[in-house]
DNA sequence: CACTAAAGCGGAGGCGCCTCCGTTTATTAC
DNA sequence: GTAATAAACGGAGGCGCCTCCGCTTTAGTG
């Protein structure tokens, strides 16, 4: 019943944390990661247990790193935050501007997937510690912005529309109800408005390239 | 992650639902009412088994009348409000009107105290079925109107609010916040409340005794 | 009353949660 | 290198959740 309030203050010095054991850090980097694939495949629900088994480490080991469920999902959220982030850049140097949003936005799908899953076991969380989401949420969508405007710039999609429309656009994927067919009707808005934004494209700009 | 309309219809069929053996009835009445102590005595979080167990039943009988922990919150809730509009007319009948309005709103504290509770846990129905708020609700100032206008009539209390006054200023019991001084706190606001309620009584009825 | 079908019972068993503490391992100092 | 110490490990064990299904009881029928 009682929301502890050490979650936040975790959160905040994580940079800074007193520095783990070399072996410490090496079974919670592991349980992470082995987290988010468990979480991923199984749901949000899924056995702890079964995430300590397939990481290699005790049960005891994980909840030594993370006291309570919430604790690591939060992690496994601000890591697949932050992945998502790098992405941008690293799409942008492989590819050309339009394609590379156009696969940072097929991946902020699957973004969007895990947040609701997510969202529904943070909940009382998040009423407790709610800089959790406008964090990120400020970080993901300066991602964006870099990759709208880096395809503005070349002309590689139409140039009367910013970051903000973009993700207007995309609110559909938030709101969308819950069902199977969710994801791919997710894609499938991101291809439509793909079109939209290459239809034109070049034209407008406010900027004609320089 | 999927909620049960089943719920919805259970509840709003109750009165009419098939006619259970006689054991059967006899376990689910005494569950619901061994349940309202064991939430009450230990917190929502209660041990369903220990439930069971006090109920002299087996856990597969409690599973069968609740099939979730949230249905059997559900039924003792409901129960809890009906328990408290009963009370109204109880209490009018031994004590003059006023004193039966204060002891009603000390009951009320209670009701409040243990609606916090199930709130937290009923919190995913909810979200589903919200009727159930409602519903009660209605019933329960209906009951306090009840109150109110009995003693306004008779001059036990002040003529120049109603019950939406005192509800108005009962308010603060639902927004403290859930310390552990609560629920004296709040038994004070109702003593504070009734010496109000009494100041000036008899004058400035709407109506004088007829 | 006896008989039967249907309704209901209950607890064993499998699984997951979480804590506790004896054992192991990394680090530091020499 | 070794020793000392703090940090971390891990899994046994206790408890609660929930399901499943063989057994018991009730309500109906003649």
């Amino acid at each position: 019943m009682a929301v502890e309030p050490s979650v936040i203050a975790e959160t905040k010095n994580a940079v800074e944390t007193k520095r783990l054991r070399a072996d410490a850090q090496r079974n919670r980097d592991r349980l992470v990661e082995v987290a988010a694939a468990v979480f991923a495949e199984r749901g949000i629900d899924a056995s702890l247990e079964e995430i300590a088994r397939r990481a290699g480490v005790g049960i005891g080991t994980l909840y030594r790193h993370f006291p309570t469920r919430e604790h690591l999902v939060e992690v496994v959220y601000r890591r697949e935050a932050e992945g998502l982030c790098a992405a941008a850049g690293e799409l942008a140097e492989k590819h050309p501007s339009d394609v590379a949003l156009e696969q940072w936005m097929q991946r902020f799908v699957d973004y969007i997937a895990t947040k609701r899953g997510l969202a529904t076991s943070l909940r009382i969380l998040l009423t407790t510690n709610s800089t959790l989401f406008s964090d990120t949420s400020g970080r993901v969508s300066q991602a964006l912005r870099q990759l709208v405007e880096a395809a503005v710039a070349d002309g590689t999609i139409r140039g009367d529309v910013d970051a903000s429309d973009v993700l207007h656009a995309l609110s559909g994927i938030y709101s969308a109800p819950d069902t199977p067919e969710w994801r791919d009707r997710s894609r499938r808005l991101v291809k439509l408005l793909m079109d939209g934004l290459r239809f034109g494209a070049g034209k407008g700009a406010k900027k004609a390239g320089e």
